[in-house]
DNA sequence: GAGGATAATGACAGCCGCTGACAATTGACA
DNA sequence: TGTCAATTGTCAGCGGCTGTCATTATCCTC
């Protein structure tokens, strides 16, 4: 089914990737030169930027891939589902799918390590934010779709999406900022901020939680 | 009250947010170098780099003066308000003073096509992003400081507030992508949009708007 | 398994954003 | 007016990123 040629592509750009992320955790992303990661690969610096547009873009590679696989976890689910209850009910079903899709390219705590980096980097939290946008508008669409209204007119898949994923870099950051960081701790911390989402928007905060 | 020096800097300064911004908008900002800029100021680069952190920078400071107005306004709203409800107010009425404030460094029409260039290039859209989630970090605490409550233990102010300026930021993004842009549109546009906060969240969809 | 078509890589030159260092100029203030 | 501090220009240099072209490696067919 692959080639060769495909393969060989294949373990080049984990071996990158694994390299940035190493180089990345160990010294901080600015310090580390695209000439580093090259190195460490034994290719030249022109061939890292065939697989990747900029630096940025391999130390968000393996986050990317965790966001598309939700967009398509919400894809998947039935459309009886009311807009809201879909985008909470993706979240809980694709962590573990999503733990798998991470260990395949790099080892889980590396992973969580380069978290806590993107998020006290001030250029790779801009490219995730912006990154997270592209995913909000394919978001905005697919509710669109299965609620079979106009994305452009009515504004409230544009607003249920924009305050879902508001909600959920939120709850990323707060998480990724912490000392001890797991798979299990963001897990839980995101379901908590989203499960507020309600409360936190009415008017009186009197009661206690 | 102000020296020489100090109104030479400011002239400056000014002199050089217009012509980037007069670059930016009719040429495009990626093939706009920090060289035209200051050549049109007649100044070195390496001065531009002394008012300016960045390419980004200028072309965003404007742009980050609002939001900090914004920031403002909610600080100086009464106790009394529910969270959302002084967020939502602070927004109808911060306009005219953000407009004056916007003229006093350049014409308003080059300030609104200076905000579809930054939606449309990606490096200012992701810098936009990181400078507005500053704000948001800024105005958790102070929601957090008028109710009275831990920002770090109760995720209520964090979810409040990244749900709206995840709501804000859509509304400003959908404005920005269209042809015809103004002050009053914007304000239409993100009123529309905040106020569907409650009801995009809610179950059912189905009653029509 | 030899051949040519095609794709991946390396080497090089060069632009642009950005920074440090130092000297020259300009405004502030006694 | 002279001294001190702030502002600026110049220059050298690093790192990200791109275009180009020759070289090498895989693929496919006969």
């Amino acid at each position: 089914m692959t080639g060769l040629r495909e393969r060989k592509k294949q373990r080049t750009r984990d071996a990158l990737v694994l390299a940035a992320h190493q180089l990345f955790v160990t010294q901080g992303y600015d310090t580390t030169t695209v000439d580093q990661i090259a190195e460490a690969v034994e290719v030249s610096q022109r061939t890292f930027f065939r697989y990747f547009a900029n630096k940025e873009e391999v130390a968000l590679f393996v986050q990317d891939m965790t966001v598309r696989r939700f967009f398509e976890g919400v894809c998947a689910r039935p459309l009886s589902e009311a807009p809201l209850e879909c985008l909470r009910r993706t979240l809980d079903e694709t962590w573990e799918d999503v733990g798998e899709a991470i260990e395949a390219i790099t080892p889980l705590e590396l992973y969580l390590r380069m978290c806590q980096v993107i998020e006290v980097t001030p250029a790779l939290l801009a490219a995730h934010l912006r990154h997270s946008l592209l995913v909000e508008q394919k978001l905005v669409q697919e509710i669109a779709r299965r609620t079979g209204l106009d994305p452009e007119r009515d504004p409230r898949p544009r607003v249920l999406v924009a305050a879902f994923t508001g909600v959920m870099l939120s709850a990323g950051r707060h998480w990724g900022l912490r000392d001890g960081v797991s798979l299990e701790e963001a897990r839980r911390v995101t379901r908590e901020h989203v499960e507020q989402l309600g409360p936190a928007l009415s008017a009186d905060w009197r009661q206690d939680r």
